[in-house]
Formats: C-alpha cells, structure tokens, sequence
DNA sequence: CCTGAAAGTATAGGGCC
DNA sequence: GGCCCTATACTTTCAGG
C-alpha cells in the first residue's frame, strides 16, 4: 500500500468504472501496473466491492431517519438476537453498535412519515429488549465525502 | 422506472462492474436495452456515480464516530458557516441536519482515539456556534446494506 | 515497470413487433 | 416505445522483455 495504491483508490472513489486508461493516466502509470495493483487491493480486501451511488429521493425514499435505540438488557443473547432481527428488516440500511448514552444506531430510509410509522410500530417496537428509541429525521444532508486516502 | 429497472439497479449495487451481459442475464434482457436504460438512468440522476466500498481498517482508519452537534443559534447564517466548515474537515464523511434533541449528526473516520481527540479540540471545539456535542465511538457495526429495491 | 496481442465489452446503427 | 441483432472501437487481461 504505497501512494500510487491510494491514488488509484481515490479516482475509483470518484469513478469506479473508470477505464485503466484514465487511471493510469491519473496517477502516472500504464494500464499494466494500474490493473495488478488493483487486482491486489482486491485479493487483500482493500477494496470491498464496486457499487452504485443512487438518489435515494428518485425511488421512492423521501426520508431518512437516525433512530438511536437503548436496550433493556446487555446480555450476549439479547444483543445478537437484535443484530438479526435488523438484519431481516429491509428499511434498516445500517446499524451500529455504539458506546454512549445510548447503545444502537440505526439510519434507515423510508418512503414518507407514515412509512417510518408503521416501520416503528410493527416491527421495532415489536423487537423484545428494546426499552426506547429516539427518532431524527434527517432535514438536509450537509455533507457525504469518501474516505481521505490523499 | 418500472421493475426492470429496479432489477438492473439491484445488480449494480451488489457489483457496478458487472458488464451488459451479466445484468442482461440477470434480468432477462439482451444487452442494448440494458445500456440504454442505465444511460437513462444515469441522465436521470437516479444514477448519480460509481463508487468503490473500501475497508476502512485497512486504510488506517480505526475508528469510526458518531457526533451529536447542538449549536446555539439556529439563524441562517450560523447554519451555513457550519456547513461550510465542516465541508473542509476531511475526515468528517457524512454531515446531517436533523430534527430532535440534537442540531447535526456527524460521521466521522479517524485513525485512532487520538486522532479524535486531536480533531476535537482543533477543529470541532473551533467552530464558532457549538454549544456541545456528544460523541459515540462504533464499536460494532451489525448491518451495512444497499436501498431495498425489488 | 513497459509494450503488445488476444479475448471480452461498450456503444451505436438498423430492423422488428 | 421498447426489444433484439450485429459491426466497430475500446477495454480488460495476461503474455514476454
């Protein structure tokens, strides 16, 4: 992992269908190297996969909400039957296990308020040990950048 | 957008480099109409770019924070100051104005406590506005999954 | 690391229902 | 309007130096 590796990262962050070519070009080498180098971050698992950034707004997901959830219990049990129940739960795009006032947070996208609602009432009000939750719709998204490598 | 679309789009989430022809497997297409519907897509803006899903850990960032942001004036101006200077932070990832208890939730990549702590005092602790913040270190994360599109 | 050749892929024209 | 097929240019992939 020497700088080349992070510029190549950098322009496949920004474009990650761009050719070897114009990465090559980008960082100063010839597409042979660019694609070794990349077929190495691959098999190290540097780089996990190439995905879709998509507009969330154009299917359908008007809102976001940051659900910050308080268990009653912290046994071992409790906290991996939680893990898969979220897991099976589709509107529920990430969860994390947090130290604080608080012990999970969820960011999960839903349709409207009402979606978010029925979301609330029928399957994480649903889910045994969950003491409380506390909602925040997002307003704006202020700032969403990739990872620093440069 | 009908369910063909939806389908293609499934595909480029779960990898963005598959070619025509494996998305044109997939959803019972030839390759051309693929094409033209991810170019559609794409100048549709339901499509907004092609990423890569690095690991963090392996790029030297540890850790991962949650930051709960209240200010202390809600007027226009502090809210666009603070918008702007967190634009500039590097590691701050992600950036949310939000309803409820807090003003902003932040998502923040550092390299180690340290590097927190560092960022805290220097940057964050700077800004002109903040009342206080909260912050919650990840110490798990239980789901990472792409919008729920079939 | 480079050059370069072979296999695979994106892109765009024209035709079909 | 949306599909399929086909030709050409570009890309990936991997040899040899």
């Amino acid at each position: 992992m020497d700088n080349l590796d992070r510029k190549i990262l950098a322009v496949l962050q920004s474009n990650a269908r761009a050719s070897l070519q114009e990465i090559g070009q980008a960082v100063g080498l010839s597409t042979s190297p660019c694609w070794e180098r990349i077929k190495k971050l691959e098999l190290g698992g540097v780089i996990e996969g190439y995905t879709v950034r998509l507009n969330a707004q154009a299917l359908g997901f008007a809102d976001t909400v940051m659900v910050q959830v308080t268990l009653d219990s912290h046994s071992d049990n409790t906290l991996e039957k939680f893990g898969e129940t979220l897991a099976a739960i589709p509107e529920v795009i990430e969860a994390y296990l947090v130290s604080g006032e608080y012990d999970y947070l969820l960011r999960v996208a839903v349709k409207d308020t009402r979606d978010y609602e029925r979301l609330l009432r029928e399957r994480l009000y649903k889910i045994k040990g969950v003491r409380h939750s506390k909602s925040s719709f997002v307003l704006r998204t202020l700032k969403k950048a990739d990872l620093p490598l440069v």
